[in-house]
DNA sequence: TTGTAAGCGTTATCAG
DNA sequence: CTGATAACGCTTACAA
C-alpha cells in the first residue's frame, strides 16, 4: 500500500467529515455558499472554522484549469512610473483570490511575444500589458482567449480587450501650447529611451509645433539610452552647445528634467527667465526644485489600482461591459521653470 | 464514464507514449536527465521537441507538496531601493524555474507577521525579508521550516538563515568622518519614516558624533513621515530656521538630501562652502546635481541578485553550506557637495 | 535503470 | 439541493 505524506493540513475532504456531508457540498460552499441549503452551510461553516482549513490554490488551480494568477508585463523595473503602477495593482489585489505574476519585457517586442505567450499557456486569470502596440501575432494570440485583457498607460481605439491611459500626444501638445502662453517662441525637446509612448509625445511635439508654424527639426535632442538626470545634463549640454537657439525645453520625462536644469545651474542660465523647462510625469521631486519644474502630471497608482479593478469586474460579473476605453488623462502643472517675468 | 475537458496541452502521458517510455521516466528526465539511460534520454528529448511539452507547474507543485514561489516581503513599493532591489531579483530568477511573488509589508510588524504565516502556508520554494528585525513569533516559524530564508538589507550576527547586507551604522559613521575630514564640525540629520535601518543610521550617527564629542541633539530633524524631496526641503528649513548652528547636513536618504540641497538653494546657501549636504543610497541624480552630492553608495541590485543565487545555491546544492552572513558593503562617493575649499 | 499505480486537494460530471 | 466518483497533470513509493 503507497502512502504519501500530505501537507498536514485540513483539506477539504476532513471539513466534509467533520460536518457529516459530502466534499462537494464543501466545495460549492467555498464558491458559493447561497447554492446550498441554510443548514448545510452552518455545519460546513462550523466545521471550516473548526478545522482552520484554508483552501488550497494549487489543487484549485489544477482541478479547474485556471490559475489564480494574473500577470503583468512591464518594460522596466528601474523606471519609477512601473513602480507606482504596481503598487496601485499591488494594493487592488490585496484582499482578493488573484495573485499577481509580473515579468519584465526590458523594452524588448520579442522578449513580449516570448512571454505573452508564456503566459498564455499557464492560464491565467487575466493579463496586464504595457503600452498599445503589441505584436500582431500576440493580439491574435490573446484576442478571444477568454480572460480579460488589460493595456495601461496609452491610448488606442483598438484594443485587444481593455485599455486603460491616456494620450501621450495630448499630453504634448498641451505642453507646447503652455509654453507658447507663457511667451517661449522657441522650443526644444530632450528624449531618452524612444519607446512607444516617448515616440507618441514626439510626435505631438511636432504636429503641434508644425500647426503653430514653429517646428525646427535641429532643436531635437533624442537618445537611446534609458532615461536619466544624467543624460538630461548631457542632452541639455549638446543642445546648448548646438548652433540653435532656444528658449524653451520639453523633457519627455522628469528625470531628463532635473538633468537639463542642473546644467542650465552649471552654465549660470537663469531658469525661467532665460530658459524654460518643462519635464513629464510630475514625479515627487519636481515641486522641490528651486525654482520648483513644470510637469504633466500622470496618476500612475489610479492606473494600475483601475487595470485591476476592471478585471475584477470582469471575472465577477460574468460578462463583458460594453464599456472598454478608460482615458484616464493627465493635467499640466503650472510651476516656476515656465514662469516668465 | 465521466468526461473532462482538459487543458489541450501535451501532458506527461502523451510525451511518454510518444517516447515509448513510461510517465514515470518522464518525470524523471525533467528533474535530472542524467538518472536515466542515454537510450531513453534521446527518445523523451525528442518527443518532448515534437509535441512542444512544457509541465505544468501547478500539478507539479500539487503533487510534490512544494510550490515554485520565492516569496519576497518588502516594505514598499514606492521607494527605489525596492525597485532596484526587485530588479536583481527578477533577473536572477529569470531561466529558473521559479517565481517571484512579491508582497507589500508598508512598513507594518504585524502585517509582515501575517504575510509570513500566509507564505509559509503556501510551502514556498524560499523567502526574501527585508531587513532582519522580524518578530520572535515569524523567526520561530521560519527557523527549521526546511527552506531556505534570506534577510536582505542589514547585517546581523543571528540571521534566521541567511542575511545578505551592510552595516547602516558603519556608512553613518563613515559619512561623520568624512565631513569632519572635510572640516565641517557642526553635523544635523535629517531623516524620514523611521524604520530599522534609518534608525540604525541614526544609531550609528549619534555614537559616532558623541566619541569625536560633537553630538548636539537639537541638530537632529526627523519625521515619520514617508522620505521626499519636498519633505526634506521642509525639515531643512525647520533646521536652519532652528536657533542651532551647523555647517553640514547628513540625511539618511537622497530625496532629503536633494530637498536639503534646494532649500539651500532658495535661501542663497552656498553648497558645500556654507553647508556640506550628504545623503544615502546614491540615487542616479545624485551626480547630476549642481554642485553634484555626495552620498553613500549602495548596491541595492547586487543585494537582490545574491539573495536568488543564495537560495538557489541552497536548493540545488542540497546540504546548506556553512556560510550563512554575507556583507555587501557600501562605498562613500565623495563629490562637490562636500568639497569645500 | 525502468515501470506501475497510488496519491496530492480540488472541481466537474452525472445520478439521485 | 446533495453526494459519489472520475479527472486535472504530476511525483513518488514500491516493485521489477
Amino acid at each position: 500500500m503507497v502512502k504519501r505524506q500530505g501537507s498536514g493540513r485540513a483539506t477539504i475532504n476532513d471539513v466534509a467529515r467533520q460536518a457529516e456531508v459530502g466534499s462537494t457540498s464543501v466545495s460549492r460552499f467555498l464558491r458559493d455558499p447561497s447554492v446550498l441549503s441554510v443548514k448545510l452551510q452552518k455545519k460546513i461553516s462550523k466545521a471550516i472554522d473548526e478545522l482552520n482549513y484554508i483552501p488550497d490554490p494549487k489543487a484549485r488551480a489544477l482541478a479547474s484549469g485556471y490559475s489564480n494568477v494574473i500577470g503583468v508585463l512591464i518594460p522596466s523595473f528601474s523606471n519609477i512610473v512601473f513602480s507606482d503602477i504596481l503598487r496601485g495593482i499591488h494594493d487592488a489585489v490585496e484582499g482578493t483570490a488573484y495573485q499577481i505574476q509580473i515579468a519584465n519585457t526590458r523594452y524588448d517586442t520579442a522578449e513580449e511575444d516570448r512571454l505573452i505567450s508564456l503566459f498564455v499557456g499557464q492560464k491565467p486569470r487575466a493579463l496586464i500589458l504595457t503600452g498599445v502596440d503589441q505584436s500582431i501575432r500576440s493580439r491574435e494570440l490573446l484576442k478571444e482567449r477568454g480572460f480579460p485583457v488589460v493595456q495601461i498607460l496609452d491610448k488606442t481605439d483598438d484594443p485587444i480587450d481593455m485599455v486603460i491611459g491616456f494620450s501621450h500626444e495630448q499630453a504634448a501638445t498641451s505642453v507646447i501650447q503652455h509654453l507658447f502662453e507663457r511667451g517661449y517662441k522657441k522650443i526644444a525637446c530632450i528624449a531618452a529611451r524612444m519607446d512607444e509612448r516617448v515616440t507618441r509625445r514626439l510626435a505631438g511635439y511636432r504636429d503641434c509645433l508644425r500647426k503653430l508654424n514653429a517646428y525646427d527639426s535641429s532643436l531635437e535632442f533624442l537618445s537611446a539610452e534609458a532615461s536619466s538626470a544624467q543624460l538630461g545634463r548631457k542632452l541639455m549640454a549638446d543642445a546648448l552647445d548646438g548652433k540653435s537657439d532656444f528658449d524653451a525645453v520639453f523633457c519627455f520625462n522628469d528625470d531628463l528634467a532635473l538633468g537639463a536644469f542642473f546644467e542650465c545651474q552649471a552654465r549660470g542660465i537663469s531658469v525661467p527667465q532665460d530658459m524654460g523647462i518643462v519635464g513629464f510625469n510630475d514625479l515627487e521631486m519636481m515641486a522641490a526644485a528651486y525654482p520648483s519644474l513644470t510637469s504633466i502630471r500622470t496618476n500612475r497608482y489610479e492606473i494600475g489600482k483601475q487595470a485591476v479593478e476592471r478585471i475584477l469586474q470582469s471575472i465577477e460579473g460574468g460578462h463583458r461591459k460594453n464599456e472598454r476605453l478608460f482615458d484616464i488623462g493627465f493635467s499640466l502643472i503650472e510651476r516656476q521653470s515656465t514662469q516668465r517675468k
